[in-house]
DNA sequence: ATCGTATATTCGAAAATGCGAATATACTGG
DNA sequence: CCAGTATATTCGCATTTTCGAATATACGAT
């Protein structure tokens, strides 16, 4: 794999590696929505959302439509979406192995 | 989306988030690898490399086998090589669209 | 026991990140 | 033009990350 490549996924991981902005971009599965209807939902500052969607923003994750007085935002390509429901899968997976593990150990010690 | 989930993604995103951490964990697609070898394939210090394999570790996204002098290093759930997949998917979708967005400039230029 | 090799950890410094407070910018309605 | 609202940016500070150098630990061989 090119250094180059490794060098995006690096910056994409890095963009989505924060609990508020796993939570932007999951609330935006219902489709766009503006600035301070996501720092309403989220209970967020208004400065500190800001900045996350700067992040967000500076990666291309997520798009900002400029209508009046707000800004809707969206994300970009859906397969961020796709990013998020594997986590939720490994997350599922890592569960069940400790909980196997769990059921060993006991059987051990029924021995 | 439960905090503690959206904090489960965030870990491991953050665990990803780096080139170095990137390359090892592709490294090990072809199998088991001791320590040092990674270091000398990926040309690191070995406590560079070390460090990022703690890293690693940490997160349970690696495993170390013991092996007299040695560890094996190996990846623990086959899922985040298609973690990586996707985001080589989603590095293509972003630079297709890009030249998408370029030609449309052309033919505006051409007008 | 001691030496050599493999790996891990600690330390110190530089850089990056995250936050709230304050400030700036942009747009709308009167 | 002015006031108000929505959003973005800047600032100062605390925390975290990253790196190489140095040091520690674990193990095998002699």
């Amino acid at each position: 794999m090119p250094e180059s490549l490794r060098q995006f996924k690096a910056e994409i991981l890095s963009a989505l590696a924060h609990p508020t902005r796993i939570a932007i971009v999951d609330l935006l599965r219902a489709g766009e929505l503006t600035a301070g209807v996501c720092a309403e939902r989220l209970g967020l500052e208004q400065a500190n959302l800001s900045q996350h969607l700067a992040v967000l923003r500076a990666r291309q994750i997520v798009v900002g439509r400029k209508a009046g007085n707000q800004v809707f935002y969206s994300v970009r390509d859906p397969l961020i979406w796709k990013l998020l429901d594997l986590l939720r899968k490994y997350f599922l997976r890592q569960v069940s192995n400790s909980m196997a593990v769990l059921e060993e150990l006991e059987k051990e010690e029924r021995k």
